[in-house]
DNA sequence: TAGCGGTTGTACTGATCGGTACAGTGGGCC
DNA sequence: GGCCCACTGTACCGATCAGTACAACCGCTA
C-alpha cells in the first residue's frame, strides 16, 4: 500500500508527481502494458532512479495511476460533489460531455480502458472497483439528498438508480469511443437522466 | 485484409484455428499487450514457422481473434438472430446471462477488454468498431420486425433503441465485470428491456 | 565546514519481446 | 515413384522489457 519512499521534499514531490502524470497521460492512450517504464521516465524527464526510489515496481506506479485518474475524472465533472436538485444532475451530465467534447484527448474513460485489462490482477482490479464506487457514491448521496428533500420517491433506491446512471455512462463512453462519436454518450446520458427523474415527486 | 497465406489443406486450417484459439484465450485475459506470440505459440503447440506463415503479424493475428469474439458473442447469444417478439428479446438477455453464469470464465466481453487497449490503433479500432456494429445490427433488425408486426410503436426508432440495449449491456457488463459480480447486468438487462418495452404497441 | 538523508544520473543485467532465416518434412497428384 | 508445395522445427537477431548497482549530488542543520 505504501510507496517505496515518500517524497519529503517538495522537489521530491514534483518529480513523483511528473512520474504520475506522465504514467497516466501514456497509459490513457496505449494501456498499461502498451506503456513501458522506460517511455514514462523518458516522457517525464525523470531517471530510472527515480522511479524505483518512489515506486517498488511498475504496479505500484499503476496503483497512483488509478488514483491519478479518479482524482481528475471527479475533478472534470465537478457538480457530481453538489448534486442537491435534479438542475444539479443536468449540469452534472453537461460537464461529463464537455470534458469528452473538448479536442484532443481520445472519447474514454481512463478507469474504463484500465478495467478490461487489469480485469484479473489481484492487487489492481480491487483498486478499479473502489474508485468505481467512490464516483458512484457521490451519485448516491445526490440521490439520497433529493429524497431526504421529497423530490425523489420515498421508495426510490438511491443506490439501484446511481448503479443504474453509472451503467448508462460508462455503456455510453464505451460505444462513444469506438465509435469516435459522443451521440452514443449523449444518448446513454438523457436516457439516463430521464430514467432518474421517472422517480422523481412531481 | 488479406491474411499472410491462407490454410489450404486440412491439417493448416487446424493450426491456423488452434493459434488464434489460444490467442483469443489468452488475451481475454491478459489483453493484447500483454499476450506475447510465444506465449500464444506455447499454449497452441504451434511453432513459430507456423505463426508468420499464416500470420504478416501479431497485429493480424489480433484481427483474427476480434473476428473470433465475434463469432463466439453471437454464437452464445443465439436468440438475438431470431428476434421476432418481445419474448424472444426475454429470451436473448437470458442467454446473455447465462453466459457468464458459467463459472471458469472472467465476467466480462472480450470485445469490451479490447476496446480500452486498441483504442487508437488505426488498423485495429476500426474492426472493433465494425464488430459492435454487427452485433447492434441484429438489434436493429429485431426491433424493425416488432415494428412491422406492429408491436412496436412505429415513431419509434430501431436505431436508437438498440443502441440504448448496446449501453446497457457493455455497461452492465463493465460494472459486473469490476465488481465480480452479475447483479449489475441483470439489472442493467431489466432496465433496458423495460425501456424497450416503454415503446411497445401494448 | 562537516555531515546527513533525500534525491538524482548512468551504466548495467538477464529475460523477453516481435520478427526472420533456413533447412527440412509430409502428403496428395501425376 | 518422384515431384511439388503447403506445412513445420529450431536457431537466431536486434530491440526493448522490468528491475538493479552504485556513485554522486543537493540543500539543510549543526
Amino acid at each position: 500500500m505504501e510507496t517505496q519512499a515518500s517524497a519529503t521534499t517538495p522537489r521530491g514531490k514534483r518529480t513523483r508527481d511528473a512520474i504520475v502524470d506522465a504514467a497516466a497521460a501514456l497509459m490513457y492512450v496505449d494501456g498499461v502494458a502498451g506503456t513501458s517504464v522506460d517511455k514514462v521516465l523518458a516522457a517525464s524527464g525523470a531517471g530510472k532512479s527515480q522511479m524505483y526510489h518512489y515506486f517498488r515496481n511498475k504496479d505500484q506506479l499503476v496503483e497512483a495511476v488509478i488514483e491519478r485518474y479518479l482524482e481528475q475524472i471527479l475533478g472534470n465533472q465537478p457538480a457530481i460533489f453538489a448534486l442537491t436538485s435534479w438542475a444539479d444532475f443536468e449540469t452534472w451530465t453537461e460537464q461529463l460531455l464537455d470534458v469528452h467534447r473538448r479536442a484532443g484527448a481520445p472519447i474514454a474513460c481512463p478507469l474504463g480502458n484500465l478495467a478490461g485489462e487489469v480485469g484479473d490482477n489481484p492487487k489492481l482490479a480491487p483498486l478499479v472497483d473502489r474508485a468505481y464506487r467512490t464516483w458512484e457514491s457521490h451519485l448516491v448521496r445526490g440521490l439520497t439528498t433529493l429524497r431526504d428533500k421529497g423530490e425523489l420517491a420515498p421508495d426510490a433506491d438511491p443506490a439501484r438508480l446511481a448503479q443504474a446512471a453509472m451503467t448508462s455512462v460508462h455503456g455510453g463512453l464505451l460505444l462513444a469511443h469506438v465509435r469516435h462519436d459522443l451521440t452514443a454518450l449523449e444518448d446513454a446520458l438523457r436516457i439516463a437522466l430521464d430514467y432518474l427523474r421517472a422517480h422523481a415527486v412531481s
